[in-house]
DNA sequence: AAAGCGGGGAA
DNA sequence: TTCCCAGCTTT
């Protein structure tokens, strides 16, 4: 007799029709097009983050050769606050590939959706699970923390060899039917059930033969990854604001913190914030104030902001600093619509008024 | 304050 | 192949 799942497969499934989300934004008119958008949302993000974001950007763009047409600042500005904004730029251009070199169908296989920028293994096989029913393991966090716990894994997941045997096993799981379901189940118990903190180990379908559980476990797995101290680093933000209130914003490259997104100008804590002002944008401040320093939060570094407002009267270098595309005077949100950093949208929010102004 | 999260690209 | 990078939310 084979069995067309084995016992794991065959638990998550029944526990999925009675537990599973089936109701989120991307599961109706579950198209491709949808649950790659949705996947790539998801990636670094949690759903309750993901379904405002998501909801925008599928209205505004509905298939991929809306999103292919569209420019990368309305993409980026869509995405704005969500982080890591090379998903974004990835995705977009995906979308444009997807067009131009597909005429605009979705891959049906798994490698011509991994050639494409932003998705890998896991995501492919997610979309194509997903959308399409077909027979691809995945291996997300959650994922990961499920399959460490049911079969005591020890070792870090992020370690090489470990994700090898993960992969394995994430494999040898996936049943033959029923794709979609079993996909969203282990996506879903690692969300709600198996969860890295006080896992809630007695609604769990899959105790009977996970180790951690009867090991009592949990708590060590999935081992924590090994920790770095972050160093600290320095940067001013230079406020240049015009007696219009408006605050001028430049485009930071396109690779590297915040990429492609429209931040202030930068310049080192060493440097004299009023001089760097007057060569760089031929503008004389009328005064600085530094304002309060606030710390930003990356994975590999903490980041200092020193902003400083410098007040300007811009009326006649305008014309000449907006020639250059990568420099505008941003007047709110009503009449821009841009991707800005995180922080710059709270500074901006948190401006003092100008004097006289 | 610290940890988690998936994939790209440089080394 | 192996590092290093990215930005927000949750705890």
């Amino acid at each position: 007799m084979t069995q067309s799942c084995d016992a794991f497969a065959a638990a998550l499934l029944v526990w999925f029709d009675q537990n599973g989300r089936k109701h989120l934004p991307w599961q109706k008119m579950r198209t491709p097009y949808r649950v790659w958008v949705s996947e790539i949302m998801l990636q670094q993000t949690q759903v309750g983050t993901v379904i405002p974001y998501f909801e925008r950007f599928v209205a505004r763009f509905p298939d991929v050769e809306a999103l292919a047409a569209a420019e990368q600042d309305e993409v980026l500005h869509l995405w704005s606050g969500l982080g890591y904004y090379s998903r974004a730029r990835n995705l977009h251009a995906a979308a444009r590939r997807v067009v131009t070199e597909h005429r605009g169908k979705l891959p049906t296989d798994i490698d011509a959706w991994q050639s494409l920028p932003g998705i890998g293994r896991s995501t492919a096989g997610a979309i194509l699970a997903l959308s399409r029913g077909k027979r691809h393991p995945i291996l997300d966090g959650n994922v990961k923390r499920v399959l460490c716990r049911y079969h005591g894994i020890e070792t870090w997941a992020g370690e090489s060899e470990t994700g090898k045997a993960l992969w394995v096993l994430a494999e040898s799981h996936t049943p033959k039917r029923r794709l979609a379901a079993y996909t969203q189940a282990i996506m879903d118990l690692g969300a709600t059930v198996c969860v890295r903190q006080q896992p809630r180990c007695r609604a769990c379908p899959l105790r009977r033969g996970c180790s951690a559980f009867l090991n009592r476990a949990t708590d060590a797995i999935p081992a924590p990854r090994p920790k770095k101290p972050r160093p600290l680093r320095r940067t001013r933000f230079l406020i240049l604001r015009d007696q219009d209130q408006a605050v001028l914003l430049e485009r930071r490259p396109p690779s590297g913190v915040w990429g492609g997104l429209w931040g202030f100008p930068e310049c080192p804590v060493e440097a004299d914030p009023a001089r760097t002002c007057a060569e760089r944008f031929g503008l004389k401040p009328s005064g600085a104030s530094y304002l309060k320093p606030r710390q930003h939060g990356f994975t590999h570094f903490r980041l200092q902001i020193e902003p400083v407002l410098l007040d300007v009267n811009a009326d006649a270098n305008a014309d000449r600093i907006m020639e250059a595309r990568s420099v505008l005077w941003y007047k709110g949100a009503s009449s821009n619509r841009l991707g800005l950093a995180a922080p710059v949208g709270r500074i901006l929010g948190e401006l003092p008024p100008r004097a006289g102004g």
